[in-house]
DNA sequence: ATGAAAGCGCTAACAA
DNA sequence: TTGTTAGCGCTTTCAT
């Protein structure tokens, strides 16, 4: 910096208020292009510790969450939340408990690096809290139930997923679809549940709940859909998750079916790749992990520099970036604030 | 800090010196435990910022991998990674090329934040060149295949786990055991068959090669495990992965056959919670992700602090916990440093 | 419109 | 054995 201020023949301060944009109406014009082209060309880059050590703002965000670890979905929304935050010039700490370090050791790091703001995931059925080490903290929930209304949550759409995949099942020619879902009362069973409804009602499609088998696991789950196939002999399936697909695979196997000729199946997984290797010829709409955490982030940023000075965002910063999957995930993403759902 | 300093009567470079474990013969031991005790009491956390401003040393790790976040293992790798760098007082940066942003982006977002250290992956069996942004930097590679044997890398020892399978084979009582191996030439692939050879041989087995299938995917590998299967009556099946393992599956269906009875199956898998989903009753031994991460992490850290000053690592440091799987992904897992296996 | 100077919390060389 | 002091690189108020 104070080089950049010598080759310009201008002070450090000059130079700060031009780095930061605080220039318009304070810095002549030419002075201001003079130097950022100086530091430009000296490849200066501001030293963020020096920088947070002033303004304690450290342009880092915490990535909490609990029981992730073993699941494939992690790597996504850090990933979105990563991409999203590196377009608005912050940086992503990942934490989570699963592994030997308790939270309360993991978030007590964090606290010391003075996050900016935090991300909290707990993507179960169940309601949980949140943690009160966050709540003092610019917060955003991702995929997370709570009763605690104070902060904004990203989740997925179920209802938007359970719509396109029976939109998707019925545009190419099927007329008996069945529900594979799961026989416990989740969220998203539900309001998938809700979406096939409607998108039956829709098309004319008279609802019939002898097409609905919500079922558990393994050999329960089996002889469920193999007695559903056998007495009402549909000609699409809609499954919950990718094992509730594998399960339609097995009896069609059994029963000498063919996924692809004789059945379509389309799933709602949390990997591709796993899908694609278990379950061939599925159509797999997954779930918009990636989407959640760069959304995530979007909100959480908006939190802090409001909050802060009203500092612009990035041009280039696309909320959410377009995808390569034929069944865009944006769709199935969505944002509550206080209760009230905001897009 | 300074507060600290007051209450306790001494300079606050006094206490400077008792925090950093740097007053031995310098500060009276009355005082270093009286000023140990009020930091305690007053809960006074160093500011890492404001330390490596001084410094220039950051405690910050930064881990970097490609063409990752599509598979469920990254999550274990960083877990194992966090959890040895919060015992060692580092936190963990991670980033990857998958999203939307560059790698050049995120490592540059990286080095102004200046890493201590970096970690790399790239888990593919391409033979790769270690990026040049980091080649000045520690460096431990992760599981990664290079002909650059600058850097330590940490691994998995394909050749136990091929041993390991056999032997849990033999000892359930199986006479003939085929291996399901993968048709590309990888190094696992290789490796693994040696450790079964070398375990069939000290179990007096002769070594078969008709009981060998090196298989690629869907129908062709199906057709080929379903001859296997015909010709050579196996009573046990090691599978390189997830996939081959669930064609035995398939196969056995079909064939009417019943794994856990007529057929025992062990194989090496990315994710237990996959593997139970898609072949239950599979034996599966699950890469050593998680400890790799770990041991990645506390060779990386003994890197850098060798090249500053001597810091002696906390007492309750396990270079690799316990583990709950019954085959302990422990001993899957060794350290190169030199083209010489170290351990 | 620009510069001088104070100070964010900490470390380390030097003085006492 | 302890305290004084000079910065690390940056932001920001206050003069100019």
């Amino acid at each position: 910096m104070k080089n950049v201020a010598d080759k310009a023949g201008v002070s450090i301060s000059t130079v700060s208020l031009v780095m930061n944009n605080h220039d318009s109406g304070r810095v002549k014009t030419e002075i201001a292009a003079k130097v950022r082209k100086i530091a430009n060309e000296l490849g200066y880059r501001p030293n963020p510790m020096a920088r947070s050590l002033r303004t304690s703002k450290t342009s880092i965000l915490g990535f909490v969450a609990e029981q992730i670890s073993s699941f494939p979905y992690v790597a996504k929304m850090l990933q979105g939340a990563q991409d999203a935050a590196s377009k608005l010039g912050y940086v992503v700490l990942f934490v989570t408990s699963d592994g030997s370090t308790s939270q309360e050791e993991q978030t007590a790091a964090l606290q010391r690096y003075g996050m900016d703001g935090f991300l909290y995931s707990q993507p179960s059925s169940q309601v949980t809290e949140v943690p009160d080490d966050l709540v003092h903290y610019p917060l955003v929930l991702i995929a997370t139930n709570t009763v605690d209304n104070r902060f904004p949550i990203v989740e997925s759409s179920e209802f938007d997923i359970g719509y396109d995949a029976t939109k998707r099942l019925i545009d190419s020619g099927a007329k008996r679809i069945a529900y594979i879902g799961n026989c416990v009362p989740t969220i998203a069973q539900a309001t998938r549940l809700e979406g096939y409804r409607e998108m039956l009602y829709k098309a004319g499609i008279p609802f019939d709940d002898n097409l609905l088998a919500n079922v558990s696991h393994n050999d329960e789950a089996l002889n469920a859909v193999e007695h559903l196939i056998e007495t009402q002999h549909p000609d699409a399936f809609f499954c919950y998750d990718d094992a509730r697909a594998w399960y339609v695979y097995e009896c069609a196997a059994r029963m000498g079916l063919s996924v692809g000729r004789d059945i379509s199946v389309i799933g709602v997984g949390d990997d591709k790749t796993v899908s694609d290797t278990f379950t061939p010829k599925l159509t797999t709409i997954e779930l918009p992990y990636y989407e959640m955490g760069y959304w995530a982030v979007c909100k959480l940023v908006s939190l802090i520099e409001k909050q802060s000075e009203g500092v612009m965002f990035p041009k280039d910063l696309i909320p959410l970036p377009p995808l390569d999957s034929p069944i865009p995930a944006r769709i199935h993403c969505r944002l509550i604030e206080n209760e009230s759902i905001v897009s």
